[in-house]
DNA sequence: GTCTATAATTTGATAGAC
DNA sequence: GTCTATCAAATTATAGAC
């Protein structure tokens, strides 16, 4: 992948987080890089294939990112409560994969498995720590609502006022 | 309200519930409710006005179906996690406060600030009923993030797999 | 690889007849 | 109140020069 490709996903990565699908074109994308959006195009030809990228890149980070915290910090809870607080204390921005979740029966079909096989990932992850699949359900649809819901209160303490009782 | 006022909310609650504010065209409820959209925009000028106008009245029916609940079973836990339960198992579709709290940010004044009261008046009545603040937060987050799991996996189970701990 | 230029469509919104 | 007609802007995507 090129410089302007990565640029490319960086930028969209971060427009996806605030709106979803389709809060991000070709043009602002071109905008944020500093290229034309006939030069978007070339690297992803279609909005479909950019946003899926967008997922399985986000994917892999989070799997890399758990795996070298579960490697030295057994308390598999703490872990991931810790992993997601970050992208709204650190990044202060959604989760990309949580923004396209809510609206994924309207997404193109390569951005929406992507979506599912993201999701996919966390639960089996969870079950591998040692968790039931119902311990792992409850934690990760907790997480990802006190994400929402210190999103939709503007108010970023809630992540964790929702989450402190898992731990 | 007229009665083609009502439809024409219905129809936006039905499409916000699948793709949030980007999720529905003037156009698009102008066919679904047989009308044109001209006439759409005569009773709701414009699309933040619409939008916010389905929240309000969204978060009115939920608090009336609350409090009549809570009339008759105490067990407040019980009687949110079956009420958002509704929202997949009849309507199918998702809580339309959810869909727009993931992309709150990037909405009109009138609709993020529509979601954020839903959200809060969900948090007040949980109080109200004897819950802490923590308690209600998580369980608000619980709930909206089993709804989210639900609809990107494609799977209507995952919400009671996620709630059955809370009971 | 990046550009200019443009096609084809959709969008939110308005003017004015009836 | 509902319609026809239309505007101005934005959208995804492509063709072809360099």
């Amino acid at each position: 992948m090129s410089d302007i490709g990565v640029a490319i996903m960086d930028a969209a990565e971060r427009r996806i987080r605030v709106g979803g699908f389709n809060g991000f074109s070709f043009r602002e994308i071109a905008t944020d890089v500093g290229v034309k959006s006939s030069t978007v195009h070339y690297h992803f030809p279609t909005k479909e294939q950019l946003a899926a990228s967008v997922v399985h890149r986000y994917t892999e980070r989070v799997a890399e990112l758990i795996d070298n915290d579960f490697a030295a910090e057994p308390d598999c809870i703490k872990i991931w409560v810790q992993a997601f607080r970050g992208t709204i204390y650190s990044v202060d921005r959604m989760c990309p994969s949580t923004v396209l979740g809510a609206e994924t029966r309207d997404l193109p079909d390569k951005v929406s498995a992507a979506v599912q096989s993201f999701f996919e990932m966390c639960l089996e992850r969870m079950t591998n720590q040692g968790m039931t699949v119902e311990g792992a359900s409850q934690l990760l649809s907790t997480i990802i609502g006190a994400l929402l819901l210190a999103n939709a209160l503007g108010d970023i303490k809630a992540y964790d006022r929702a989450t402190r009782g898992m731990l």
